[in-house]
DNA sequence: CTCTAAATGACAACATGATGTCATATAGAA
DNA sequence: TTCTATATGACATCATGTTGTCATTTAGAG
């Protein structure tokens, strides 16, 4: 009564999918690491990232993200505290403020972008540009395979 | 003054990690999902899973999943709360216990993979089993290579 | 055997992110 | 215009996982 309807390609995919959550881990921690000479951390970063790549609102963020609206609300009330963002009125929607880099903020994030940098290359190096992007693309395909099918078992939502 | 040192590489490396954090949601999602049915998460099915492939104690599973001792030790405990598993005393280690399922585990542990099975084998038929293990196997190759590396900007520790 | 270092579980504090709920603002249909 | 559905921010609660600390146990050097 093992393995009830095993095949390689679900042995594929779960072998993959279990690679992919136990890099995570790791992965965020890197990002820690790089983040932290300038007081930052991976999901700051990300934030900051996305403010900077032009202004949006917090709801916006958390689309680019791929994140729940609420977690990315949380960090960007914590870097606005601290002055790393600041939040513009928006001409177009009356709550919906819109997050900008103040002078801190993007002295911490171009510090980031440079550590990240040199590290992405010679991670990059060491693995090879192609095999890196294959699985990227394979990845993006998965995110979007999920999207359409949200979850298993899930009921009618 | 943008993008510092910016390679190809290090630009593949980087698209690379992002869209391994940005899966890594869903993925946990639909894994909790396959759970909940048989009223477990993602982390409890994973700790069930260490367990049955063989009794260890709860630093054994933390360092096969790869995660600190902590958390797997608190998830374990709730698991032994709830009756899924039992600390059996441990020869070789006062108290390392070993965890063991329990009648009702193996049935949660059972039922989950039920649903796994058919899950990833649709999944892994719509992606490809060979474009599946080739990444996988790049993230192991990643993996590896942070853990030799364990963090940029990382004094000695 | 003795002493030191490592391993282990227990506990606490914290960061991250999901989910749910609410009031308000916006957009689009009628 | 009015009405309804959706979007947004504000709050709360919870699950997960990391880090740090401590006492106890184990293993190994000497």
């Amino acid at each position: 009564m093992k393995d009830p309807d095993r095949t390689p390609a679900g042995d594929a995919f779960a072998e993959f999918a279990i690679s992919v959550l136990r890099l995570a881990g790791p992965l965020t921690q890197a990002g820690d690491a790089l983040a932290k000479p300038s007081g930052q951390t991976s999901a700051r970063w990300q934030v900051l990232a996305a403010a900077n790549h032009a202004p949006m609102s917090v709801a916006d963020a958390a689309r680019a993200l791929g994140l729940a609206r609420q977690g990315v609300q949380r960090i960007a009330d914590l870097l606005e505290a601290e002055g790393l963002i600041a939040y513009r009125d928006n001409p177009t929607h009356q709550r919906a403020k819109l997050m900008v880099l103040t002078a801190t903020g993007e002295t911490a994030l171009h510090e980031i972008k440079e550590r990240q940098a040199s590290w992405a290359d010679s991670l990059g190096g060491a693995l090879g540009e192609r095999r890196l992007r294959q699985a990227s693309a394979l990845i993006a395909e998965v995110i979007e395979v999920l999207k359409e099918r949200p979850s298993p078992e899930a009921p009618e939502d």
